[in-house]
DNA sequence: TTTTTATATTTAGCATTGCTAAGTACATAA
DNA sequence: TTATGTACTTAGCAATGCTAAATATAAAAA
């Protein structure tokens, strides 16, 4: 009914999620997809043509590095996607933001945001 | 410079805020800018190019009204928005998705977000 | 009277990104 | 040999916040 809503309001947060995963150490793409719906439960359950780009996206503004590694006993190969340095301050300038915005709602919906 | 993240960040969420500040009384674009601006110190600062499609919007999906006045002394006529029994039950409607969202980016955040 | 200013609305067009949908590839299991 | 599960890639659409500029009017200033 009102999915569209729920499409926007994730807008801009992605990036910020996926850096926070990678924050303790470097995870592939599928991994990352799990860790989202489980730790969100459910809320951000993403197809992999929705994280994907996230995560392309993210390397090309130099905020991870990947390496292609195929673990012993594994099926395919993956390809790890680790957090850098601009990476990491990009995280916490991201986070901030993210704060300060869900501030100003909070104010703005008052008794209606608990 | 992470500008564009607070640009999408904000998408989705105008239309609940409007909606939000249309409960209590009937406003026109102007005094909502204000009203977005001052309420949310500062976050929300729009312009008219970006509050006046919102209202468009709404107003094409039935959620509010509209009606010309010209309060006396005023300079030039204004355009009152009212919300309608619709628009109550889409601003009750989206604020859970946006309860339920945010959560979920808190879940994942965990102390990061405080 | 003429010009400026403050108020208020409208519109065009761009950039970004989450989504659906489909496809590729490979190793293991049936 | 076929099916299944894992993992990554890509094309293209839809939605919306942004900048920028234009329009209109009445009150105030010159």
């Amino acid at each position: 009914m009102y999915g569209k809503y729920e499409q926007q309001m994730k807008k801009g947060v992605l990036d910020m999620l996926v850096l926070k995963l990678l924050e303790q150490e470097a995870k592939y793409g599928y991994q990352l997809i799990q860790e989202l719906k489980e730790n969100s439960r459910n809320v951000f359950a993403l197809k992999e043509g929705t994280l994907y780009p996230v995560l392309y996206r993210l390397e090309e503004e130099g905020f991870v590095e990947t390496e292609w590694s195929k673990p012993e006993g594994k099926r395919v190969a993956r390809k790890y996607y680790r957090i850098t340095e601009c990476g990491r301050q990009a995280f916490v300038d991201i986070s901030g933001l993210w704060k300060q915005i869900s501030m100003g709602i909070m104010q703005i919906m008052g008794g209606d945001i608990i």
